[in-house]
DNA sequence: ACCACAAGTTTACGTCGTACGTTTACGAAG
DNA sequence: CTTCGTAAACGTACGACGTAAACTTGTGGT
């Protein structure tokens, strides 16, 4: 069969970095980090694996430049406002971001190297604090503290662990059970916070626990940062 | 050739779990985790791939394995202190461990479902909570901010990042004009933190960032705490 | 009309996890 | 001593993966 003016024109909406990338993140979305792989990416786009390597290096290249994508997602900072309520906002609007991709947390922990969408993001995070009179040397203990949350996510060691079913009476047997050897654990997740459930849907308590540490952690580096500045010779 | 006496006895050192695990760990502590595949196990035991599969359900049950063992040196609680001593000694000597096997972390947030052994330790440290006088909803408030860090870990999310050699003059230029763009950055990764130089030797950094954090945590927890019992009808 | 080049294809290699069938070694029963 | 059941190790095989290298094809410049 020869090569139809059909097939020749419309098969013509040329790859690009661009379009690999969200092809990528699409299959990512929905199938988790697992479900990419070169040839699938490929067939995603009606295309052979092997042309995907006009567009990226490698399957490192695509992964971090799906990160790269994210985070240009971030919606760029408003200055102005307190410290804390800006990096409060900045925290969650990355946070926003990151519940769309939720894959990305974990392939962010494996990328090596900054890049440049990264630096610019923290960039803007250091700013933040420097702004807000906080010492060099703290803000650099307070990047470290902040952690991922800077980015909006934290790693839940074990997803599953606190979400039962409290009407499913034989769930909840079971779970007894299974936890009668660790009776701390079983008296911590008997008592379901009712308090918080009511104003918050289920499956917002991530949100939840969110918030808890972030202001946890900033109320924390506000007071430090007031201590250094109202004794300011002590060091250490 | 028959089949002689000598290989016959001489290789009758009998597989089992513990046996393939603690080869898995072997390999693991020296390559990383990308050295771990059945093959090469398998290899390490003189054994071919398949062989393990009579001791290990297949490569997750392999790796759960193995993160169980670690979790397993933990030493365990010794009770008796207050809870904040407490906490912070079962956090470090967890980290202890955790820097005997680099791998351990990444493998771990992997791992969807709690295991026996991760329970146990998670009960000892709920329980030292509870002693120390935290209500329910708090310490589990408390294990999420916690997070990894409990384990004696983070996930640090680009370990290069701030590990510069000073006297490098060529490096030190290089890196500043690869941060030119990012001028908060760049202010604080100029700005050495030479008191606790001083008194950590290099590469401990990362010991201190921890302390930091957990301090950090610990102190707000406790404010939290007395907060609560203070005024014991306040809500939320 | 030609040709260089970019973009996509094809083929191929090595590695991976693991399903499945076969062989071997050993302890107990005859 | 033979026989045989059983568990453990072996060997082969399959499909999926990442990617190197060679090949084909459609397009724009001369």
């Amino acid at each position: 069969m020869a090569t139809q003016p059909d097939t020749r024109t419309e098969a013509r909406t040329p790859l690009s970095r661009e379009r690999v990338l969200q092809a990528a993140i699409g299959l990512a979305d929905e199938g988790g980090v697992d479900a990419i792989s070169m040839r699938k990416v490929g067939q995603e786009l009606g295309v052979e694996a092997m042309s995907l390597y006009n567009h990226v290096a490698n399957k490192e290249d695509l992964l971090t430049g799906m990160v790269d994508a994210i985070v240009e997602e971030i919606p760029p900072f408003t200055p102005g406002l307190d410290w804390k309520t800006a990096l409060r906002g900045r925290a969650l609007a990355a946070r926003d971001v990151f519940k769309r991709h939720e894959w990305a947390p974990r392939v962010i922990e494996t990328r090596t190297d900054m890049t440049p969408p990264m630096l610019a993001y923290m960039d803007s995070v250091v700013g933040i604090f420097i702004q807000g009179g906080f010492s060099m040397d703290l803000t650099h203990h307070a990047m470290h503290v902040l952690g991922s949350r800077a980015f909006g996510f934290t790693q839940e060691l074990f997803k599953e662990t606190d979400e039962f079913d409290e009407n499913d009476e034989m769930a909840m047997l079971l779970m007894q059970q299974m936890l009668e050897p660790y009776p701390n654990i079983l008296a911590m997740a008997m008592s379901a916070d009712h308090e918080h459930e009511r104003m918050l849907g289920p499956g917002c308590d991530d949100d939840l626990e969110f918030v808890f540490g972030l202001d946890l952690i900033l109320d924390g580096l506000e007071r430090l940062r007031d201590r250094e500045t109202e004794g300011a010779d002590a060091a250490g």
